[in-house]
Formats: structure tokens, sequence, C-alpha cells
RNA sequence: GGCCCCUUGGUCAAGCGGCUAAGACGCCACCCUCUCAAGGUGGAAUCAUGGGUUCGAUUCCCGUAGGGGUCACCA
């Protein structure tokens, strides 16, 4: 009896490997196309993180490369009802269509698929069939009480732990007493028999991380579970070679297995992809740095975009900047440009995490909004408003009077920068709305609070100086002479060269109309507000 | 603890042996035909530390400190 006889006991049905390698032929690609992906686990949570990689991937693959999506469901425990469609869902919403992937019914969109793994089942049993055949592999009767010995000794003896060396208990046992405890029936996982001597060195070339060496590895991993799916080793190993992957791009806290990886592509007698490991988004935490975290931080959930309303492009654009950071440069210069017109280089990415400033996002995200056409910020708010919103939706719902609100200081070469978020407008334009307008309420004025004085300057200016058909100098002409027979000076700069001579100065008496007609100290350009506000409005509110 | 990586202003960062050490966010001041949001101008603020190498180190090498990652039948 030999390795055959073994390999044959535990998969008798597995088909040979090259049955694979002939259904899945290399891609048919241009020179130098990249083919990347991106590998989740339907966990029922989307991290911004995975954004983040996805836009780095649709990046590379932009023009004649291929980005698919590989759900890694192989973990049963940690799946999620619905973690595929939520996955798939949360990249439609930011524009990062896949080339090919599976939906929520499991139907495949690509010609490489399975795109999930629990589907793959058969493929890695013929390719652990293989690695079995050529000794290269090795059922192990370790049970999770004699793994838990091994480590205590490991740590006694301070020593590293694992399945490695000395430690093996299974790796050398004969094959027919192998086949005999199976035919027995003893629980047993199947485990890679690493060739590796951790006393040399691998160069490693990461795109990101340059130059890194480790020792070999040495340990002999679980590559088929006792639930008879692979771990996420050895499905990498099988899956980006089947599926053609050129370049890995993945998160930096896969860097330490690439020793293994790089050993498991070369025992199963494969081309190795490149590696991209990619730094984390960090979070400040007290005096030190930690990566985004699904629980104690709301802004790692794709849903928290969707939710507070900020744009997906504006997202997408500080993603930018933190991916390559003379993104912001060349924006300024390509103000109109899409960003996959961006000569992205994955070289340029930082090494180490950097922290994720939403103060910096917002900022971003204003300068989006700015560049939108009050038609466009219609819309998008009005979609938001209608999943989160109601009051706003009942705001927005008189479409042509919403537009001229949002078309205040909007569309001229420089546009207003104060909505950060759809959840901004509705505190941004609710005075402009008769019903939330409250005529009675308490308004704060600013430098002139005597009431008659309020009383008088707005009385003068409606009686004496206000018309509807005024243009922009005239009103504010007027407001100057309104100014002026109120005893307040009609320039602000000559009041400053002589305070003692006037009341105030022209800014204080419009404030004065300001606060009266929109209950605001600070709002956008009072004559235009007037303008859409409209006669009658005004008159009702004073 | 072993292995690996990282360290420029409050934050993101450019730099790649010789620079007054870019730029952006934030902060402060001033300016702009009314208040804001902007915009403009200016300002405060950075090379973790100790040794080397060199005519010269932010840049190269070594040590120290600090930070991060990883050591599962999780990905």
């Amino acid at each position: 009896m030999d390795s055959k006889d073994l390999a044959n006991l535990i998969f008798p049905n597995a088909k040979d490997y090259t049955y694979y390698e002939e259904k899945y032929p290399v891609r048919n690609l241009p020179e130098g196309a990249i083919v990347t992906r991106f590998a989740p686990s339907p966990t029922g949570f989307v991290h911004i993180g995975g954004i983040y990689q996805s836009l780095i991937a649709k990046l590379m693959t932009k023009d004649q490369g291929v980005f698919f999506i590989r759900i890694e469901d192989t973990d049963q425990k940690r799946e999620v009802e619905n973690g595929t469609k939520q996955i798939i869902d949360a990249l439609y919403d930011f524009d990062l269509e896949p080339n090919e992937f599976v939906d929520e019914n499991d139907v495949d969109h690509g010609e490489y698929g399975p795109y999930k793994q629990s589907l793959r089942r058969e493929i890695y049993h013929s390719y652990a069939k293989k690695l079995l055949e050529e000794g290269n592999a090795y059922p192990c009767f370790c049970s999770p009480e004699d793994l838990e010995h091994i480590r205590e000794n490991q740590e006694k003896a301070k020593e590293r732990t694992g399945y490695y060396g000395k430690w093996t208990k299974c790796r050398n046992m004969p094959v027919e007493m192998a086949i005999e405890k199976i035919k027995n029936g003893d629980p047993y996982i199947i485990r890679f028999k690493s060739p590796g001597n951790p006393d040399k060195k691998i160069k490693h070339k990461d795109v990101i991380k340059g130059a890194v060496d480790f020792p070999e590895n040495d340990q002999d991993i679980v590559i088929i579970k006792s639930d008879g799916l692979p771990t996420y080793h050895f499905a990498h190993a099988v899956d980006d070679h089947l599926m053609h992957t050129t370049l890995v791009i993945r998160g930096d806290e896969w860097l330490a297995s690439v020793p293994l990886h790089l050993q498991l592509f070369y025992v199963l007698g494969n081309k190795a992809p490149r590696y991209a490991h990619i730094a984390p988004m960090m979070k400040m935490d007290g005096e030190g740095k930690r990566k985004l975290s699904k629980r104690k931080d709301p802004e790692s959930a794709v849903n928290y975009y969707k939710e507070e309303g900020i744009p997906k492009e504006s997202v997408l654009e500080y993603l930018m900047n933190i991916a390559n950071s003379n993104f912001e440069i060349w924006r300024k210069q390509n103000p109109e440009k899409s960003m996959y017109d961006f000569d992205f280089d994955l070289k340029k990415m930082g090494v180490s995490g950097a922290l994720f400033d939403m103060v910096k996002m917002l900022d971003v995200s204003k300068n989006v909004i700015s560049k939108l056409s009050a038609e466009e910020v219609y819309v998008a708010s009005l979609k938001w408003a209608n999943e989160f919103d109601p009051e706003l939706a009942e705001m927005l719902s008189n479409k042509e009077y919403s537009l001229k609100v949002l078309g205040i200081e909007r569309g001229n070469a420089k546009p207003r920068k104060d909505i950060a978020k759809w959840s901004d407008v509705k505190n941004i334009i609710s005075y402009m709305y008769a019903d939330k307008f409250d005529k009675n309420g308490e308004f704060e004025y600013q430098k002139v609070t005597d009431k008659d004085e309020i009383e008088k300057i707005v009385k003068t200016y409606f009686e004496k100086y206000y018309s509807e058909s005024d243009d922009k100098q005239t009103w504010f002409n007027k407001m100057k002479d309104l100014a002026e027979e109120m005893g307040y000076c009609r320039e602000v700069k000559e009041y400053k060269a002589n305070p003692d001579a006037y009341k105030g100065h022209v800014g204080d008496i419009s404030t004065v109309i300001r606060v009266k007609l929109t209950g605001r100290s600070n709002t956008p350009d009072l004559y235009e507000i007037m303008q859409v506000l409209g006669k009658e409005e005004l008159l009702r509110r004073i």
C-alpha cells in the first residue's frame, strides 16, 4: 500500500486535477493585463476597507484587466444570511462593478466559477488528492486536545508554537497505519507536508511593501478541515491558480502568510501571483492607533455613509487621497475628470496605516457637492430623504421651489460649499420653507437688539425701499440708503475708521433684515434669498 | 515571547546624500461692496533617539525606544 491508496481512500470520487486545469484555461487577455479580485467573507458587515480594496482593484484593471469577486465562505460558523447580497450591493452602490461574480442566488457571472468557495468543494478535494498522492500532504489524527498539549509543551519549552518539525505526530505515520485508522472511523483532517527549512530565508518582493525577507515556512498547516472545506490558505492557492489571478490585493494582515502561500503554489506546481499588501485604515484610540474596528467605529461600515448621506463620490475621492496622496494635487488641476483618468500607482501607497480622518473626508465631500447642479443636489438629497428623513422629503416635494432654494449661490464660478452630506440639507434650507419658519419665534439678533429699533428698521425698509423687481446692485444701494437714514454708516471700512460717528454700519442693518426674514444671523446671500421667497412670503414674515 | 514591517508638523503626506524640508485638512490672523459657507494672503507647527559611513545626512548602515502585524480545523 502506498500514498495513492491513501489518497483514493480519502477522496474516492475526486476527479483528477487535470480535469480542472483543462476546464479553466489561461485567460485570453492582452499582454500585461491584470487579473485581480476582492475575496470577502460573507459575515454580514461590509467594511469600508473592502470598498478601499475594491477601488484599488478596479483602478488596476480599468482598461483591459479583470476584477472578480470570490466569496470566501469556508467558515460556515461565521456566515450570515444575505451576506453575499450585501457585498455585491455595496460594490454596485459605489460604482465598483466587478467583471465576474456570483449573485445572491448562487448564479455565476463569468467563466471561471463557481465564485463561491463552498461550491468548489470537489475542486479542492482534487488538489488535496494530488498532494496526498505525491506525499505532500497527509491525514492528521490529532484531536484539538492533542494540539492544545503540543502548544502547552512548546510554550513551556519556550519554542515556537505550531505543527512543525519534531512536534508533528502524524507527519511520518506509516501509510498502512493511517489507512487503518481511517477505516476504523478515526476523525482526521488533511495537513500540508511542508518542505520548508526555517533556517533558510526566502526573498519576497511585495508590490507595496517592497522587499521583505522571511524564514521559510515549515508549518504543516491544515488544508482540508474536518467539514471537508479548505482553509483560507489552501483555497487561495487553488482558486487564484485556476482563476488565473495575476495580482493579489489584500490587507497586510496576510503579509506574514506569504512564505506559506508561495510554498503552496510551488508544491502544487503553479506560478504564484504578485502580491500587494495594503495597510489598513487606522483610528486614534487614546494614546495609540488601532485598526478601524467593526465594533467600536460606526464609520467602518459602508452603511454608515449611506445613512449619513455622504455621497459615494466623496467617499471614493477621499479614499483616493489615502491611496495615492498626489491624487489631490491632480484633482485640483483636473476638477472635471473622472478619477479613473488619474494615473494610479500601487507603489505610491503608504506602507503603514493611515488615520481615517472624517473631518477631511467631509471637506472633500463639500468640494464634491459644490460642483453639482441644483438639480443633482435635489435628486440626491431627495433620494436620501425618502429613505432616512421623511420631513426633508416632505420639504422637497415642491420640486420647482426646491430647485430655486438649492440653486442659491450655486452653479456659478464660486459655488457655495456648505453641504457635506445630505443629512446637512434640512438644516441648511429649512427656513426657506413657509411652514418651517416661525414668525413669532425668538430670533437672536446680533449688534442691534433694541426691539423698537428693529421694528423701525424693518418697517422703514419695506415701506420706503423694498421693491421685488430691483436687481442686486439696486437692492444693495437701497440697503445703504436705509443704513444712512437710520444713522448707520454706508461703508464698513469707513465705519471701522471712525466707529464713534455712527450707530453701526450697513452690515448691522442687513443683519437685522436677515434675522427678521430668515430667523438666522448667518445665511447665504440675502438678496437671492429674498428673491426666492418672494414678496408675499416676505411680507408675511415681518 | 519568536518572526516581519513601520517611525517627517495635530492629521494625510512629498522627499529618494547638499532644499529657506512641497502640498492638503485642521488651527490662528488679515483681506474681500451685508452675515455665513467659501475664496485670497500670511502665520504657528515636523524629520523618534544614540552611534556610525560621508566633505555633507530627513535620506545609507547598526543599535535603542515607540507603534503595527502575525503566530487557529477564522478569514
